[in-house]
DNA sequence: TTAATCGTCGATATAATTTGACTATAATAT
DNA sequence: ATATTATAGTCAAATTATATCGACGATTAA
C-alpha cells in the first residue's frame, strides 16, 4: 500500500513553481528532474482541475500557481492527484455474512447502522489529512532555503528562470 | 491508494477471537463471513507471525488471540498485514535530476541531507499511526456491544461457540 | 490410521500504476 | 495566415500489486 509516485512528482515540481514569475513547461520541469513528460502531464492536467495551477497553452505556455503558495496545502496536492477516496475502504463483508446474507435485511437496523472499524480508520486518516492540511507551500520554501546549501537554490531557480531557458533542449 | 481488503478481513475477524474461550478455525471464520478461506490464512498467518494471535495445528485446532485485548492495537494489525513500508516513500527523484545526475555527489551535502517533503510525509503518517495505536480490540469489543443489537452478538458469539460448530459445513 | 487443520509455496486472474505513442486543440511569434 | 510550441486527451503496452485458488507436507484428535 502507497501513494503513487505522482505525488512525489507533484510535490516537487510545485517547489519549483513557487517563485511565480513566468510560467514553466512539463518539458523544462521532466528533464530537469529525470522523470517521465507523459505522466507528469497526466498529473499536472489533476492539479489544474483542482485550481492549484493554473495552464496557459501554446507557444512561452506552461504552468503557474494558482493561488498563494499560503494557501496550498500538502493535502491539497495529495488530494488532487490521489482522489478522495480513503485509504480505508470497508466493504461491509457484514451484509454478505452468514447472519444476514440470506435475510431481505434492507430495512433493518444493522444494514444502517455504519460500521464502528470503518469510523475508527477514517478518523485515523483525517489525523493525517489535518497535519497536512497545516503544511503548506509557503512553509515548504522557508524550509528549503534553510535546509540546502544556497548554491543548489541558486542553480535551480536559474534554471527555471525564463530567458535561458532553452536549455531543456538537452 | 488504498490498504488491502486483507486490513479488513483481519479486523474483522480478530473481533470474533476476542472471547478467546476455544481456537475458531479459518473455515469457520471464512464461512461466517463469506470471503475467500486460502486468501484469509495468508492473512492469519501474517498475523501470527506478529504475535498477534497464535495458532493450534491439527484436527481441532484453530486460533486464539496471543495477547491481552487491551494489549493489540488497530496500528498492530494494521502493520502486520500490510507491513512496516510508509504511505509515501521518497524515491529521491534529486539525485536523477540535472543538477546532480552527471557529477559524483557520493560524498556531498545535498545526497546526505533528507528530503524535506519525505519528512512531513513520515510524521503526518505518524500522527495516524498514533490514533490508530491508541484504540485497542478491548475498546472496540465495548464499542460493539454499545452499537449492535443484542440479538447479533448473541447470535455471533453462539455461532462460534464450540460444540455447535460444525455449522461450518453449511 | 484417518480426517481435519495449519503452514508454505506456486500458479493464476484481476486490477492498478506507470509509461509511451499519437491526435487534437489552443495561443503566439513571425 | 502559417508554422511553431505548448497543453489536453485517447489508446494501449509494460510493469507491478492485489486477490484468489490449488497442492502438498506437517501436526494432532479421535
Amino acid at each position: 500500500m502507497q501513494y503513487s509516485v505522482g505525488v512525489e512528482y507533484a510535490l516537487h515540481c510545485l517547489v519549483y513553481l513557487i517563485p511565480n514569475e513566468s510560467t514553466i513547461g512539463i518539458k523544462e520541469l521532466a528533464f530537469f528532474q529525470g522523470i517521465p513528460e507523459t505522466y507528469l502531464s497526466k498529473i499536472f492536467t489533476k492539479l489544474t482541475k483542482a485550481g492549484i495551477i493554473s495552464s496557459v497553452p501554446g507557444v512561452k505556455g506552461g504552468f503557474k500557481l494558482a493561488r498563494d503558495p499560503d494557501d496550498i496545502s500538502f493535502w491539497d496536492i495529495v488530494e488532487a492527484v490521489e482522489g478522495k477516496k480513503p485509504i480505508f475502504q470497508c466493504q461491509n463483508i457484514k451484509d454478505k455474512g452468514y447472519l444476514y446474507r440470506d435475510r431481505d435485511c434492507s430495512g433493518c437496523e444493522v444494514s444502517t447502522s455504519s460500521c464502528s472499524i470503518n469510523l475508527v480508520m477514517l478518523e485515523a486518516e483525517e489525523t493525517m489529512q489535518n497535519y497536512l492540511r497545516s503544511k503548506k507551500l509557503s512553509w515548504l520554501e522557508e524550509e528549503l532555503d534553510r535546509v540546502l546549501p544556497a548554491q543548489t537554490r541558486k542553480e535551480t531557480r536559474a534554471f527555471f528562470a525564463k530567458g535561458n531557458s532553452i536549455n531543456a533542449s538537452e
